[in-house]
DNA sequence: GTCTATAACGGGATAGAC
DNA sequence: GTCTATCCCGTTATAGAC
């Protein structure tokens, strides 16, 4: 049947996609996997790129979808007040993570794939990123700004983007905490992991700002390191 | 000359690694912007995975040496008491990032390969990071550990996750903040960046632990927070 | 050490029968 | 919608002259 076939397509290419990277994926070895014939690929989707999209799209809809309707809810929530940051975090936070935790392991892998949306450099991922986040983007940017209305923008910026990093990699690679604990500790409980997540990104944007001139102390410092 | 070609080829495989990823880089790319033979490379390293290799490590050598000496001299200081968390991130997160913000422009590229070093699931990466990464990344371990004595190993390790994907993220987008900041703003001084992330780090990681029984109720720790 | 030439293979895309 | 067959190009790697 076709939407069988499609889905198939899709659900393999997300997979190896996810594992080996959009370059270092090719249709042969997506067909071979799915048990589907070469032309089956450009006959529902165009081209490897559209695949790719397509791949992305299909999670990354709802879940930005959701996003938003839990930043609706916590806004009309707070009212008068402004939304605190953890609230905020967690509608941003919370849906992908869920995702990659479902025990359904329907989105388990996808998560791998979104931690390369947020390093991939090149290509047509930014495109794609820019194409299906902007909205969600400036929404939750603009939540922030509101929770946090004491800091400077140029710090909230680059603490957003920390954020991003912690997040991406935590997609990534939630399943392998041993790695950085040298190999000596379990995954942890992925029950946790969101509010850990959260509290470890709320306390960082409360972190006191690091003031013009009292970079000095630490400037200094790495003067001296580099001295050395 | 031998040892130029042997540059040459380095510093562009560097780039385009960087840029394009592994995968995405062919080795006639390489040689036709070194303006090499194609034969030259297979001489002097002797595949395109050796050759990722010797990219790597070029770089990375001096960094973990830097980085080793820096907490060896922050441990010393420190004598009775534990080093503080803030001395530990500067002297891991310091010596990358002084790297990539180089005016001499030699390691700027450098940090988007290393980014990747960390995203990359598949492949050699994974064995190369572990190669030359395994003794910084024990003997930093081991000094968080003594620096945060309270805090869980589970909360600890979580947050060293947590701040990998920070600095992953900053060493391969430092230059991007716009996109992050939906296109209005400027990336910000260079200058600050690293006490900024030292700053969100330390934060993050003497936030408050997620109290075990406590963490199903998010929306009770929600509410808490609103009430702020 | 550096080149040319070529081996040996895998890649994405398409035409056209069914 | 699905298949086979094929085009045409790019890939890594190597052999052997200079």
């Amino acid at each position: 049947m076709s939407t069988d076939t499609k889905q198939k397509i899709l659900d393999v290419a997300e997979q190896l996609f996810a594992e080996h990277g959009f370059a270092g994926t090719s249709l042969r070895h997506i067909i071979t996997d799915a048990g589907v014939n070469l032309a089956a690929v450009h006959y529902h989707f165009r081209s490897k790129e559209s695949l790719l999209e397509a791949v992305i799209i299909r999670r990354t809809a709802p879940l930005n979808e959701e996003r938003l309707a839990l930043l609706d809810k916590v806004e009309r929530e707070a009212e008068r007040s402004a939304a605190s940051v953890e609230e905020i975090l967690l509608a941003f936070l919370g849906p992908p993570i869920r995702l990659i935790l479902n025990p359904s392991g329907e989105g388990r892998i996808f998560g791998k794939l979104m931690g390369r949306l947020h390093s991939e450099t090149n290509l047509c991922f930014l495109e794609i990123a820019k194409k299906h986040f902007d909205v969600v983007s400036q929404r939750f940017h603009a939540a922030l700004v509101r929770a946090v209305p004491d800091l400077p923008v140029d710090d909230l910026n680059w603490r957003v983007h920390f954020a991003i990093g912690a997040m991406a990699h935590t997609l990534s690679f939630w399943d392998r905490l041993e790695v950085v604990s040298h190999g000596k500790l379990k995954t942890g409980d992925p029950e946790t992991l969101i509010p850990r997540l959260v509290g470890f990104i709320a306390a960082g944007f409360r972190a006191p700002v690091v003031a013009r001139q009292a970079t000095g102390h630490l400037k200094k410092k790495a003067a001296v390191e580099r001295r050395r």
